[in-house]
DNA sequence: CGTGTGCCCTGACAGC
DNA sequence: TGCTGTCAGGGCACAC
């Protein structure tokens, strides 16, 4: 279920019991996720001290203090389990430290861990082509226009797309064109400048929301057996077919299907 | 190049 | 109670 702001509270969770930790020991429980796991990735990270956690677009990373950095992609399924009390089936790589446990859990393994060293990350070809984070500076009306430019691909499907905007995934898409009030099939290069200037602070608002609510649940998250990834929102449009719209009851969630993936959005607010 | 399609994989749920 | 079909928050390879 991650998206941006999942794999941000993630990433915050792991922070509170990881960092500064010595990696005692690591283990993998099958070779591969969707790629290999890195052939060194063991010898790597076994003695290594974390010296710092992070995100990037969907991906977390674990900075560790031999100039490599571990990074992981949750895909569709994945989240980490801390301090499990039964092993799971689907626990694919199981980290300790001295004092806690830490299991990668994937059953779709759609998800990655890659590592790659430190200095270079963001050269690394999976990074280098990412458009700007949705929650930075670079994000702005000006860059939008220029992406979008001559884009004849509907706004919702310009919008999943990395290049264009790092970390946005089906749900955050569908949520904040309903807040800007803009029609999914409407094609990227046809949203106006004032739908665009709308489209930034509706796509800040709803992940800054979830990961401030995120956040709060994180409290949950100190008990041992806590487990990090997941965490409820109310949704505008997500899931709601049928539903009456939150803004103009009038209007109806409809779910439409736009390059093989639902989405739902307001029949009369979005334009 | 831009765009569209299908697939990787397991699990949950609806309907029969 | 099985069975079958559908769908799921992502990303990539491939075809045109």
């Amino acid at each position: 279920m991650p998206e941006l702001p999942e794999v941000e509270t993630t990433v915050r969770g792991l922070a509170r019991f990881l960092d500064g930790e010595r990696i005692e020991r690591v283990v993998l429980n099958r070779p591969n996720l969707r790629r290999p796991f890195p052939p060194e990735l063991v010898q790597i990270m076994t003695g290594a001290r974390v010296i710092g956690l992070s995100r990037r677009a969907k991906y977390g990373l674990i900075d560790l203090d031999r100039g490599s950095t571990m990074i992981f992609h949750l895909g569709m399924s994945g989240r980490w389990r801390i301090d499990p009390e039964e092993p799971d089936r689907h626990d694919h790589l199981v980290i300790d430290t001295a004092d806690h446990q830490f299991a990668l859990c994937d059953p779709r393994r759609f998800g990655s861990v890659d590592l790659e060293a430190t200095e270079t990350i963001d050269s690394w070809p999976q990074f280098a082509s990412l458009g700007p984070e949705p929650l930075g500076p670079g994000l702005t009306v000006e860059h939008l226009k220029a992406a979008l430019k001559g884009k004849v691909q509907s706004i919702k499907l310009c919008l999943l797309d990395q290049r264009i905007i790092a970390g946005l995934g089906n749900i955050y898409v569908c949520e904040a064109l309903w807040r800007a009030g803009i029609h999914p099939r409407k094609a990227g290069g046809k949203v106006t400048r004032p739908q665009l200037t709308r489209l930034i602070p509706a796509i800040r608002d709803v992940l800054s929301a979830s990961i401030k609510d995120g956040g709060s649940s994180l409290r949950d998250y100190a008990a041992p057996d806590g487990e990090l990834g997941y965490f409820a929102t109310r949704f505008d449009v997500y899931g709601r077919t049928g539903e009456p719209c939150r803004r103009d009851d009038s209007g109806k969630v409809r779910r439409i299907a736009q390059g093989g993936r639902s989405t739902w959005y307001c029949t009369k607010c979005q334009k």
